[in-house]
DNA sequence: CTCCTATATTACAACGTTGTATCAGGGATT
DNA sequence: AATCCCTGATACAACGTTGTAATATAGGAG
């Protein structure tokens, strides 16, 4: 079917070891052998056999990304990332979807599939502190996101501490004072939520700000319904602020939602910001203030330190790295451009 | 370092090959060796090497997706639904990403690395009728979505002009009549937007129900910033209508807010459909009436007939499927589950 | 007790590639 | 002019698996 290393040195009269050498571009090949073989290699259409090849070399060009869910548009925007900056170096990307469970989480560890690839992108979201020493596979490896910190595994993160910290001082720059939190987990310390509700409270600590429970949502589930019935309660509790931090944009475009729904103009009575830089945050109306996390960093650090680690599996000790993150001030607290709203005019 | 047929053999004292015999269950193999090998193998953590099965066999397990980009979030849930069907067929998915774009398509489709796969299930978006003659991998491909009609290649899609029509009957049978469109493309036949119009004008035409273009929005692009300024534009025209049909959930959700910011009750005076059905519809405020396409089913069957044309490469004529849809009514049309805006609490 | 068949195991080759070792030729050095 | 070294090409083996063909063992019939 396909032509061979044998076929094209057929074809150009050499042997097919000398074909190899081209392709590799070895050192001692003569210009005319070297065309010779060019033209037979382009003539036949040849394609070098990338299982003979990985199995000769050991090596796939593929990693392996490990998420909870594409549906998830963090996640998705993170594959998305992750896939352009492999790309870039010649790597292709599989994908496999945990669901976020502990379970399905500890199978992919141990997936034969894996084998598939030189190294495993691992974005875990059910295992816990507890499961670290679990946390081993039998290719290189680095961990994205919060959850397991010990473990002798590379790591790269996001800020979330300063991140959210940053987040917060936008709004108290603004002159904000009273800044509502959609989205805390309840008793959470190491977690994504943990983290960000540390920054914001730092926040407020440095400017001598105290911290008002009342004006903070807890809630277990991320979603845009549930940033919305976390405002529609915070309103419903009559306590006062004049803006909002969402633990993640799609709480903030939910609670964000209710408030104008309530009358409330956005940002004028109240700002608002989220946390991910979703690119549904740059169509919102307003479009919504964020933090970008850094995420295209993210997959590009993450590439470049799993490809190390892949080339000198035991070199350096494991790696802690944190991404530059930015607030993207939108319309949502800056209110720039905000649209006027057209009259009825009947249906 | 990984143990290999010769090692477990070793241990087993048997011969390598009745390894591999039990391994791949062949028949004449005595309980006794059975599980003798099988202890071994469990000793030593005995691990098949894909790249050498997959060199002998000619098959790698795994498919690519070529999708325009996992940002989107319709073909981030393309890509979890075909994840998910893969997996039940213990298949690995490999993505690529093209922008959309019609020089990475076809670049995609003769790029060397889909050898890593046995398949491709391809989504275009760029190319045109035009390069139909093109559209030839050298692995077995499946189309997904419109576009490319011509072409002996197979094809699953979903039913844009029935479900189309069939979101339209939909507000039609709630007693809606001036329906408004957001979202067609001025002058395309064949692409979604095209054939959701289509479906559109023969709902209305069934009922003798006269086509209003005033009350059709034509933009090019589906964001939901798009979905909003078309909204704004209708309602600036100062034409009525009673329902709105976007032709995908981000449009319908774009216009859906605006509706409400302009001061409609929606369903009450505007009823609102969507096309996608996607995740993010089942959380907005209200919930977003839309067309199940059959994601689902389309990443099922698609991998499906991938599999059948792997098996048998010039078995049966290539085939033309059609999925089932299936309209899923929310509160943006039926308006059950309204909640109530509690009143301003100052700031 | 021998022959034959069915069963169980083995030996060998092949998939297509690349690394190592080897070998032929030509120019520079002695 | 003979030796040496470097260039350029080749032969061989190996990566780990599976299909095919061959062989060894056991059980039943003649």
């Amino acid at each position: 079917m396909a032509a061979t290393l044998h076929d094209v040195a057929r074809v150009a009269g050499v042997s097919f070891k000398t074909v190899s050498n081209v392709i590799n571009n070895h050192p001692h090949v003569r210009p005319v052998t070297r065309s010779k073989v060019e033209a037979a290699i382009a003539e036949l259409g040849y394609r070098p056999n990338l299982a003979a090849r990985s199995l000769r070399s050991g090596h796939t060009g593929a990693i392996t990304l490990a998420v909870p869910q594409l549906k998830l548009p963090y996640f998705a925007e993170l594959a998305d990332a992750v896939i352009a900056a492999a790309e870039a170096r010649g790597l292709v990307v599989l994908i496999e979807q945990t669901g976020g469970n502990r379970e399905r989480e500890l199978e992919v560890l141990s997936s034969p599939r894996l084998q598939m690839s030189d190294g495993l992108l691992f974005s875990p979201l059910g295992l816990g502190e507890e499961d670290a020493a679990l946390v081993k596979s039998e290719v290189p490896m680095v961990l994205l996101g919060e959850r397991i910190f010990s473990g002798d595994c590379d790591h790269v993160t996001m800020q979330n501490v300063a991140a959210a910290r940053a987040a917060t001082d936008h709004l108290l720059d603004l002159g904000r004072n009273r800044i509502a939190v959609v989205g805390a987990h309840d008793g959470e310390v190491i977690g994504s939520a943990g983290l960000r509700l540390r920054g914001y409270r730092e926040a407020l600590a440095a400017r001598g700000i105290a911290y008002d429970d009342s004006i903070v949502a807890y809630m277990w589930s991320w979603h845009r319904s549930n940033g919305a019935a976390a405002m529609r309660e915070l309103l419903a509790r009559g306590v006062t602020f004049d803006a909002v931090f969402g633990m993640n944009d799609t709480l903030a475009q939910g609670a964000m939602r209710v408030l104008q729904q309530a009358g409330y103009r956005v940002p004028e009575d109240v700002a608002v910001i989220g946390f991910d830089d979703l690119d549904e945050t740059r169509y919102s109306l307003p479009t919504l203030s964020t933090v970008d996390p850094g995420r295209v960093e993210i997959a590009e650090t993450a590439i470049r330190v799993l490809l190390e680690r892949i080339m000198h599996p035991d070199g350096s000790a494991p790696q802690e790295i944190e991404t530059t993150f930015k607030v993207v001030a939108r319309e949502s607290t800056l209110g720039q451009a905000t649209v006027p709203a057209h009259p009825p005019s009947g249906s």
